[in-house]
DNA sequence: CAGACAGTATACCGTTCGGTATACTGTCTT
DNA sequence: AAGACAGTATACCGAACGGTATACTGTCTG
């Protein structure tokens, strides 16, 4: 019997047996690596970073703690390596995008990010609400950096278009956040009204309207 | 020696001798109550509720456990009775205010906000950072009802336009969810680029040009 | 003065935390 | 065949977790 057949044998298992463990996003096609991963995303989460135990994490994903220590040396370490998978992925979407003017720029960044989402909307919501949590928490710590990367890059559209804008004198700033507030409040809130099963979707109209929103304000 | 002399001078001698600890927004002059609330708020905003271990509140408090279970049960009932202080105050400048027009009653409202935030700013970011906290923690559960009052007044200054704006058909929502990102993101960011003693100020001028940006977008 | 009572401390509970020492298994390389 | 090596499990660690049993203190009320 080879390896991989001996572990998904045992997560096999595991999953009919103990009865109380949910495996929601693996499938015994997985490696041990990514079950833990989907598994520790799943957790994070609906409970949050604090409050998921490795053991838990483990549990879930039908593995003993050394594996997962194994593949990531610290809890710290498996919440990175959540991150950059995550990241990574939304970057890639993000920076073959961009050109053209400031209406389609904008277009383009607030569609990656809401594409993004409505593929990996555990991954993102999870992602996004780091961006609000408090900044002597090790999780902040993790997320900063790609969050300045995601703002500096809002930023950067602004200040391309300052000849359309005119001066910005520091607006861009302000642009960035209303913009990126904007719309992940909006990715957040839509999180509650949805089945909690399904994907979140975001369809081309309502792109358009949050769009429209933020260009000309509330008086269509 | 009365009991009040003798908590005030164990916390003083507490304060200056074991010297790890930093009692922040407390003072000698409060009593074990109010001292646990303020440490307990200044520890949960800084670090978050679940990375926060009650041994760690009370020695900033400058008590012992029992002490604090003794006026609030429990951990989450700490929590609780910090989120209903907190909003209590917030609700307190909302409900006052909100007559008039649209823009009228926006104003008021993100005023009302801003203006808590900048007097209260620990309480304001820990409030609205529990607003994005994951939905099965139970800061999640302490938070939605106060959250669901604060959305639900928002939608409500937009339905009241719609003789103004036209037929809303759902988009008071968009609107609410937009104009609430709008100011905690604007708040939450401004946070991370003050010096971290000081509160937090929102200039008239300032609240004016988020108003303006919400209300007319990013043309000026 | 006697009892009730809020407030507080000492000392402790069982559980879970993040993390690890050790040893075994199968596979792959030489 | 021999050794290296990734992967995995059993069993364990000390520390911290949230919470409590008990007893003492001072104050207030009859």
């Amino acid at each position: 019997m080879s390896r991989s057949e001996r572990a998904e044998t045992r997560a096999a298992h595991h999953a009919g047996g103990v009865s109380l463990t949910i495996i929601i996003e693996s499938n015994n096609n997985m490696g041990n690596r990514e079950r833990i991963l989907a598994c520790a995303l799943d957790l994070f989460y609906s409970k949050g970073y604090d409050a998921v135990g490795i053991q838990e994490i483990c549990q879930a994903a039908g593995i003993t703690k050394p594996t997962l220590y194994h593949y990531f040396g610290s809890k710290y370490g498996l919440l990175e390596m959540i991150l950059k998978n995550g990241f990574d992925e939304l970057f890639q979407t993000l920076e073959d995008r961009g050109g053209g003017d400031v209406e389609a720029a904008l277009y383009d960044f607030l569609s990656a990010l809401t594409d993004y989402a409505g593929a990996n909307y555990k991954a993102y919501l999870f992602l996004m609400s780091l961006y609000y949590s408090p900044r002597e928490n090790e999780t902040y710590r993790a997320v900063q950096p790609y969050i300045a990367r995601i703002h500096g890059r809002a930023v950067q559209i602004f200040e391309r278009a300052s000849g359309k804008l005119g001066n910005m004198n520091g607006r861009q700033e302000q642009f960035a956040m209303g913009f990126l507030g904007l719309i992940n409040h909006y990715l957040l809130m839509l999180g509650d009204r949805q089945p909690p099963g399904g994907g979140i979707c975001v369809p081309e109209e309502t792109k358009r309207s949050l769009l429209h929103q933020f260009l000309h304000g509330i008086y269509s």
